[in-house]
RNA sequence: GGUGAUGUAGCUCAGCCGGUUAGAGCGACGGAUUCAUAAUCCGUAGGUCGGCGGUUCAAGUCCGCCCAUCACCA
């Protein structure tokens, strides 16, 4: 172990303030806090930082659709982010928000310190906008038909049908999204950051900063397709910080959250008088800086971010370390399937201290993502912490407490063993300091099935039958106990909790790595009361329970929209619809569709070709036979793979979840549904 | 559509620069044990390493194509 004292700054990415959170952001805050927990617990200056991410036009439009102002908004839910974090023992030495004094001062430093290095410019752009609601509108906001492949109801920036990315103006029949209204197109000067001045300077902060080889090959790619600069401005009305000189324009709020960090930072400085923010945050610092983000936030974070750091006189990050995201039982997070579960609905039902064990043992350095398995969750758990780990401590402090007063013996049984368990402190070290905490768990567990393993060799329940043989039995528990205690110093980083009540068994205080090398001996513990107990398969489905919802209304990212009821018609209206009775003779995949399967329909002696956005959820081959309701006098509509002649009616939120509607038997092709 | 990542036993994953009969944990099955929160210990079975083709004396490991899943496209 190196004896140098580092100091060290690292961060965990800004929650956005504009809902709960969920099992997949505490993939990123466990990760992170685990490594901010393990550098402490080596003895190293380390300070753990987040904030709010309070800023845009998202959480501008929820707070007004809830009629409340952003500022309400983003207090009450970040509030609630906040203590749901702290609940799975997230230890934050700061939690601000970018909706601070210290981030505006911050903000406008850096803006500045841009413009008078020359890398601020102001360009006019159109861009769409919202007559009915007076204001721009971001991409995501702006739906409609798309110009390729000409599936309705796309987003402004890319088609979710067959992939195509384009701008809002280029979409065929555009709506905004807030009002229904047809934008219009509006100039407005929005001001640049010159990103592609910094080309050669990122390369090579990319190359000290030892980036994983993912995110290294994703730069590439950026660099070869070319940097353009960035636009950092939005227009009023936008929740942000107003830029100066300016009377009607904002900081896009991707500029002011990393800003955010050294925000929360600075606040801390400001009351802590070991801790100099210009130390660690000034060009030339000495100090490490590390941001754990996750791979959908990998451009912000390796290109804007160490370039506007570098263009306005600041350090830039020793590193940056990106996640995967999380699937359930290896899917999306759903919230049809209750696998969209929050961390409020965890904690009603289970431990923290279970997830945190689950995730560590299965993160690694890289940018893949991560399965929770929820069968294998609790098999494991219940597995490695209860039935090895902690089952270690609770065959030997039976003995110590029974036969010798809670004391433990003087020296240890086999002290070889315990050797092993100590020169496995490097190793392991070496695997939580490249977050490699999948191999530190494995090495944790396997030597935790040593322990168990001598415990049964050394059978002490046999020889404390024999009264001549106690004091054998006194060092084999003490040794057991040690071995266990040894691990818990490893584990403390990752369930902190168990680790603070292992530490009231042995009557002792607050560990640092050391003591895993520093076996206790002649020293009275206390009587061994339960760490954890296994999770039953029930809690986990009661808390899948809680967590379905009826219908899944959109992405749920900070698009908003929601799935509101179509506004009411009359039975004429209704009428106008000729729904019939088809049969599917034929369905096939359609070449260079993603999710379109063209559909050969039997209505009753005639026959047309529809195309269906189902092949997410429907095997071509089964639906053949099979009969559905189709929307008969639909105009036809030409898409690029043909000419589709009506709509074939079906529900849910997408994906995997699509379901047809289906007919009861005896009703024949062509027959009209009423 | 472009780019990238992933695809190894029922489940979750290791497999470095290509090289002996492909590994681990969990689960399953059989046995032992009873100190322990039905925990522990010993043993057994399980894989055409997504598919096809190529390079090589030799490929899970390199190359090409295809399929599936996921992400990014400011």
């Amino acid at each position: 172990m190196s004896t140098a004292v580092r100091n060290i700054f690292v961060s965990s990415a800004l929650p956005y303030a504009n809902g709960p959170i969920h099992m997949g952001h505490l993939v990123e805050y466990l990760q992170s806090d685990i490594w901010a927990r393990f550098q402490k617990l080596r003895g190293h200056n380390c300070t753990y930082v987040c904030a709010a991410d309070a800023h845009g036009t998202p959480i501008m439009i929820k707070a007004r659709q809830e009629g409340i102002t952003p500022e309400q908004l983003i207090e009450r839910v970040s509030a609630e982010q906040h203590a749901d974090l702290k609940a799975f023992d997230v230890a934050f030495d700061n939690f601000h928000t970018t909706h601070s004094d210290e981030n505006e001062l911050l903000v406008r430093r850096i803006y500045e310190a841009l413009r008078k290095a020359g890398h601020i410019y102001t360009k006019t752009i159109e861009q769409a906008y919202d007559e009915s609601e007076k204001m721009f509108l971001p991409d995501r906001f702006v739906r409609g038909t798309c110009p390729r492949c000409k599936s309705e109801d796309q987003y402004g920036d890319a088609c979710e049908v067959c992939g195509a990315t384009y701008s809002p103006g280029d979409l065929i029949d555009p709506l905004s999204v807030l009002s229904g209204t047809t934008p219009l197109w509006k100039e407005s000067e929005h001001y640049f950051f010159r990103l592609s001045e910094f080309g050669d300077r990122l390369r090579t902060w990319i190359k000290s900063a030892a980036l994983h080889q993912n995110i290294t090959s994703k730069l590439e790619e950026w660099f070869d397709a070319g940097l353009r600069d960035w636009d950092i401005s939005r227009d009023a009305p936008y929740f942000g910080f107003r830029i100066p000189d300016s009377d009607n324009k904002y900081f896009y709020v991707w500029l002011d959250a990393p800003i955010g960090y050294l925000a929360s930072f600075l606040q801390l400085c400001n009351r802590r008088d070991d801790l100099d923010f210009d130390d660690y945050w000034m060009a030339g610092s000495d100090k490490e800086a590390y941001h754990f983000i996750g791979k959908d936030i990998v451009y912000f974070h390796t290109l804007f971010w160490p370039a506007v750091l570098e263009g306005s006189g600041f350090r830039q990050p020793t590193s940056v370390f990106a996640h995967g995201f999380l699937t359930i039982n290896g899917k999306k997070m759903s919230k049809s399937r209750g696998t969209f579960i929050k961390a409020r609905t965890y904690l009603d039902n289970l431990d923290p201290n279970y997830l945190r064990y689950y995730y560590a043992a299965k993160l690694g350095p890289g940018m893949d993502d991560i399965d929770m398995n929820l069968d294998d969750f609790v098999a494991r758990v219940n597995s490695d912490l209860i039935g090895k780990l902690v089952n270690i401590a609770s065959r030997c402090a039976g003995f110590i407490t029974r036969y010798f007063d809670g004391r433990l013996a003087g020296t240890l049984d086999d002290p070889e063993l315990f050797a092993e368990f100590v020169d496995a402190s490097e190793k392991i070290a070496k695997h939580f300091e490249s977050r490699e905490y999948s191999k530190a768990m494995r090495s944790i567990m396997a030597l935790a099935d040593k322990a168990n393993r001598y415990i049964e060799q050394k059978k002490p329940w046999a020889m404390a039958k024999d009264e001549k043989q106690l004091p054998d039995v006194q060092a084999v528990c003490t040794e057991g106990l040690n071995m266990f205690r040894t691990l818990m110093v490893y584990l403390t980083p990752v369930i902190p909790a168990v680790a603070e009540q292992v530490q009231k068994l042995f009557n002792e205080g607050p560990w640092g790595w050391q003591a895993a090398g520093d076996p206790l001996l002649d020293h009275t513990i206390s009587k061994y009361e339960p760490l954890l107990t296994r999770i039953e398969a029930k809690q986990v489905e009661r808390m899948v329970e809680q967590s379905k919802e009826p219908e899944a209304t959109g992405d749920d990212d900070e698009t908003g929209g929601g799935d509101a009821k179509s506004p009411e018609i009359t039975i004429d209206e209704f009428a106008k619809i000729d729904m019939r009775i088809a049969r599917i003779e034929k369905a096939e995949p359609v070449d260079g569709a993603d999710k379109l399967l063209k559909l050969t329909l039997d209505l009753g002696g005639e026959t047309r070709s529809v195309f269906a956005g189902i092949k997410s959820a429907y095997e071509p081959k089964t639906l053949e036979g099979r009969l559905v309701i189709t929307v008969a006098n639909l105009r036809p509509r030409k898409m690029r793979f043909g000419v589709s002649e009506g709509m074939v009616l079906a529900a849910g939120p997408g994906g995997e979840d699509i379901f047809l509607l289906s007919v009861d038997a005896g009703a024949e092709p062509g027959m009209r549904v009423t």
